[in-house]
DNA sequence: TAGATTGTTAATCGATTAACAATC
DNA sequence: TAGATTGTTAATCGATTAACAATC
């Protein structure tokens, strides 16, 4: 299908500029060129011309790019009208809310399966899905064949867990837990989103700061 | 402080070799090498000691470093002793989430205010911490000052709320909507955290896996 | 001392940017 | 046609890896 491996770095612009093509579609625009997505987009006019290049010419000499085709090609290579089967393990906080706020559907997915290990839990459900417990897992991944797991534990468990699952045939794993986890077998893809990773990230950058905020006390 | 600027990708890193550290010293390991950590976190020796040598030389020729020590050193780089005060503006699904399960404390934060828009929301409270009405923002940061921000708004709202917050003396923004922040002020520092992009790699990633996981449908 | 492992310089690799011919 | 903007090749930049002398 694809020419040549495509870099992750490319692969991570992919969905900002699906979703800027999307709002200038709703605003009604049809063209637009590298150079005004770059400004946008706060990247460079090449880059934007590069990153689409990988995957095919889409735009027009003189011209630039159709707003709405480009947006559907983008969404076709993304996989957004996918339904990939997934479900999410462990119903604490963030797993409901994660199973609540994103929007499964519009990134190609179907949330099929909610389960936790808290017997109090299991047994009800959440939007009108039912939580399941953990024990069942292993028949409903017989039964359903889910593809993806959202990881919302504890990072022992999560570990556990993914190898469980793996072993299920799950091939993609979302992972919200404090674990790295290194999986068996190489096809496997794992995306960690990292929460406190990414928040101490904002805590060096304050540390590090040219100008403190509020001028208060001196840092040595 | 620091003798050049480091790149983001080191900071990056930083987070994961704090938490590994501190995962080996409660483990009562006292002494490590740049080859252990590279085979645990996935890097090469190279990169790590390249990376902590972008900060001083930690370690200690022909032994490695002491693990209690270099874990104590990142956390001083990363800032995790510090109180950064931290307010969340939009206690929906995800803002609550977050704000119950990110341990906003060990990553040198203190959460201090809440803020929604809703009036059934703000009165009301998260974990003894009081919500409070966006109305009565200008006032609190005035009083509080506030340095860091976790935006869990719809992106119109979002952009609104943080250029106002710019404009209060906030310099850190924590962006879970789904829209670009682009503020004024250069020092302003925004970190975020795009879900449904996060999850759309992992749709990418089945669609263009090799060995598909249950070949029931032929892809061209 | 011999062995191990760092700190650091140099080499490689990949990603971004610049430039420009092709062409709408 | 003239102007604009792409696709693509070449140049640059930065980050990762390799190598090795310094040294504990």
């Amino acid at each position: 299908m694809t020419k040549q491996e495509v870099s992750p770095s490319v692969i991570r612009r992919l969905p900002r500029y699906y979703r800027f093509l999307g709002d200038l579609k709703s605003q009604g625009k049809v063209r637009v060129s590298s150079g005004e997505l770059s400004q946008a987009l706060g990247l460079t006019a090449s880059q934007i011309r590069q990153d689409l290049n990988c995957f095919g010419g889409f735009g027009q000499q003189g011209y630039g790019y159709q707003v709405a085709a480009l947006h559907e090609e983008i969404g076709s290579i993304l996989g957004v009208k996918n339904r990939r089967r997934a479900i999410v393990i462990g119903l604490g906080n963030l797993g409901r809310a994660i199973a609540n706020h994103v929007n499964f559907e519009s990134c190609g997915c179907e949330l099929i399966g909610l389960f936790d290990a808290n017997p109090f839990v299991a047994g009800r459900d959440l939007d009108g899905i039912p939580i399941h417990h953990t024990d069942t897992l292993d028949g409903f991944c017989h039964m359903e064949h889910p593809e993806l797991a959202v990881l919302c534990l504890p990072a022992d468990a999560a570990i556990a867990t993914a190898q469980r699952l793996e072993a299920l045939g799950l091939r993609a794993f979302w992972n919200f837990s404090h674990a790295d986890l290194h999986l068996e077998n190489p096809d496997c893809i794992v995306e960690n989103v990292y929460l406190d990773d990414s928040l101490l990230t904002l805590t060096y950058g304050l540390n590090h700061m040219q100008t403190p905020a509020h001028p208060t006390e001196t840092k040595y």
